[in-house]
DNA sequence: TATGAATGAGCTTTCATTCAT
DNA sequence: CATGAATGAAAGCTCATTCAT
């Protein structure tokens, strides 16, 4: 029942936004009554926080991974940003309610969030720094502003990938590292 | 004192939420009643559109100037790219207003904001499709995604940006645009 | 502008009723600002009781001059009957606005019109009651009742009675006074 | 609760009217929060839905079964005139709601208590009609007209009509019903 | 586990009215 | 005469939350 309240309320909120949906839509959705919601959670923030928690932990366990399984700066990077792609493909209303509704949960889980956000930041920040380090990658570009733009193009993305669009997530990650890594001048 | 409710509703909007602010608490700023804001606004809603309307609008006039001052598809994407970081620097709050609380315009309103968002970003891939016409970009990346990533690295900025951070909108621009020009990769 | 302000107001109050009508639509309709309406009443109130003491003194002065022209009870009746579907007829929603709205007067305004709203049924009254006493009609009637039924069946004609149907106000008094003076049952 | 909130409803909208009635009034006298009304009415308009589907309701099925009971026109018309007035007499309030808040329903609701009610006169009408056909009324009366102003005379009674007065509802409908069928001329 | 009745605080919005100009 | 800005009180309604059952 837990897991079909989060599914529902996912669903809900990217699709309504948090503010707009009421928790009698929720479970209205489910055919249950309120006092059944509240017998899961204290609140309404809390199921916002729980839905939150899944997702960057989720892309935490990914990135631990993926740092796990390739060696190179650039295979990592490229699989960093095509797992995000993915998450944002599979998961769109998902990362929806995570990238715009964060600003609803109070203060502590805020921090809590941003604590984990900044973890998978600094992830990316010490491939980019290994890299330069390792000679992969130019050494004047400064780690910090390209890790934000990096991260930044491929999370905006979630406004207008289209999972039944006429690029799916593999071709779209492939040219943001084309983009990225070379440039778009001409050599 | 419509430009003053606009002005304290930017501020609360962008720091509490949309829905967060009440228009008592916009009133209260302003030391006048409600009343008063229905006077100069048939709604809530309304002064939101106001809101995307200015901020949009200024965009695409500033991308017009730009286009009829510089000539170069380089010099193009510097200058709109520093343009929109300058917008960030000095109306923040404005554009943490407008990438996020958009969702709370009616559709007829959302529909015109987001023919004007399109054509902002059409007029950019323009730019860019023209650099790759002349032979100053690379022919062989899809230029509609480059030029999604490129606003996505930007906008997403309104996140972190930090008008009294270490590096001001001029040199993190200048670096976005050494990256996305050069790519990250060693030549 | 007063005698403006009144047709109009009794065309909206006709039309969409008093409470539903704004001061607002009030001077739209004209043209004109609030403040004008004001310069004009005191209080909306006070427009709607100008609007009921010329309804019911415009009656008032039809009823004298009934019985000073005519003699015989029965045509008085006539008239009478005739005069206030006329009034239907003519003025339609100034009889809406006389019957519908006149809860919405003060309690001072209520007891003026009741009285004289009164002093027409009275006459009414007094009418049938010397029809009795010269023998024209039945004894052993309540008179009060009569004059009551009489009434509530013309001035109910407001609900129904449409200027552009197949009878008109001449038609309808005419069936309304045979049914009255010699009733429904087969002689 | 559900019914207490529509009595308590309709003695406020009888005695004060359904716009200067608030939903605080209405569960101020039952000593419940307005929460509480919305858990059982999803709108102040449809809480006077119920209340006239109520009442018309009730009038239908009690001329249907004054038509099955009885067999002349006479005494259908009779049982008619005397049903209606008890029904001022017994539910007065209701009846004040039916016929001066019908305007305050929304389109929708109102064409559904149209059909309704005229389907109430339009049997009426065929009492009449079939009274004409078996020989006891007239045949030269409008037959639609005098329905009319049959129906317009009892229901202007609940503008004046007291329980409490020298004459109940029985001796009134008797006067009535006397006077409708034998006329008011003298033989 | 789940229900459903009830709460209470707060929200957006309306509108008659005032008044300096 | 007329305007237009401002008021302030109240309205209808929503909704997260509680709690006895």
């Amino acid at each position: 029942m837990k897991e079909k309240i989060i599914e529902v309320s996912i669903d809900l909120f990217g699709k309504h936004g948090f503010t707009e949906t009421s928790i009698q839509d929720i479970v209205d959705g489910l055919g249950v009554t309120k006092g059944t919601f509240y017998y899961y959670f204290k609140s309404k923030e809390e199921l916002l926080m729980e839905i939150h928690l899944r997702y960057i932990e989720d892309l935490l366990m990914s990135q631990r991974e993926i740092i796990e399984k390739t060696k190179t700066a650039e295979a990592r990077l490229f699989d960093m940003v095509y797992m995000l792609m993915k998450h944002i493909e599979g998961q769109g209303q998902s990362a929806r309610v995570f990238f715009r509704e964060m600003q609803h949960l109070n203060e502590e889980h805020l921090k809590d969030i941003f604590k984990k956000r900044d973890a998978f930041r600094l992830n990316m920040n010490q491939v980019i720094a290994d890299g330069v380090g390792s000679g992969e990658f130019r050494e004047d570009l400064d780690v910090n502003i390209v890790t934000l733009a990096i991260l930044g193009a491929v999370n905006w993305s979630y406004h207008w990938f289209d999972p039944k669009g006429a690029l799916d997530e593999k071709a779209v990650s492939t040219i943001y590292i084309d983009f990225m890594l070379n440039g778009l001048k001409k050599a």
